[in-house]
DNA sequence: GTTCTAGAAC
DNA sequence: GTTCTAGAAC
């Protein structure tokens, strides 16, 4: 089940290629057959091309929104909406394990996305201090805290976390605050932690 | 975001 | 000598 690839699309007398900037792949994974794994009128769910746990989908609204700063109270319903979507099918997928629903603080790609991820962190794409910092630090900010800051405020800012501090603290433990040296004893630390959840 | 790899850390 | 991380990528 190879997929058919395209990239020599652009070769010959046309133009030549202009590659895409790494930062609007998701745009493309948006399309992409073999990642979609849920569609409506408003957003797209997909599989993460490079998922840091068991189970981890991505939400995105089809609207053109960039990320957390460009909301305003107009897009309140269609937040909770993609609340509702990430919540639908993390229980559909991996019903009864843990997880959470949430944006980064920053996003490095392109189009809003809300993560739903089970918090095994068992995945071989789980490799560096800042994947691991952004999905357990206060980087990761639960959905339910965009949408109630969005309702509050008119606005969503996340300046207050210092988030690229947040990426660079020591390595600890996301179920019993253990702090580890390095990414592959924190990775076997968290293996014991498996059966409880 | 990932890949690659130099050189730090062990 | 090997493991591990951090920074460049035109």
């Amino acid at each position: 089940m190879s997929k058919i690839k395209r990239k020599h699309e652009d070769e010959g007398q046309s133009k030549p290629y202009k590659k895409k900037h790494w930062s609007l792949g998701l745009l493309d994974s948006m399309t992409d057959p073999d990642l979609i794994v849920e569609e409506d009128d408003l957003v797209t769910v997909i599989k993460d091309k490079y998922p840091k746990a068991k189970f981890h989908y991505l939400v995105l609204p089809k609207e053109n929104i960039t990320n957390l700063k460009r909301l305003n109270t107009s897009n309140i319903e269609l937040l909770k909406h993609i609340h509702i979507c990430g919540e639908k099918i993390i229980k559909k997928a991996a019903g009864g394990r843990n997880f959470r629903l949430g944006y980064h603080a920053v996003a490095s790609m392109s189009r809003l996305h809300l993560h739903a991820i089970t918090q095994d962190f068992d995945s071989s794409c789980l490799k560096t201090k800042k994947h691991w910092n952004s999905f357990t630090t206060k980087f990761f900010v639960d959905s339910k805290v965009i949408i109630k800051q969005l309702e509050e405020n008119g606005k969503v800012d996340l300046a207050y976390l210092n988030p690229s501090e947040l990426l660079k603290a020591e390595l600890k433990c996301h179920v019993c605050d253990m702090k580890q040296g390095n990414m592959p004893k924190l990775k076997a630390h968290i293996k014991q932690h498996v059966q409880d959840a």
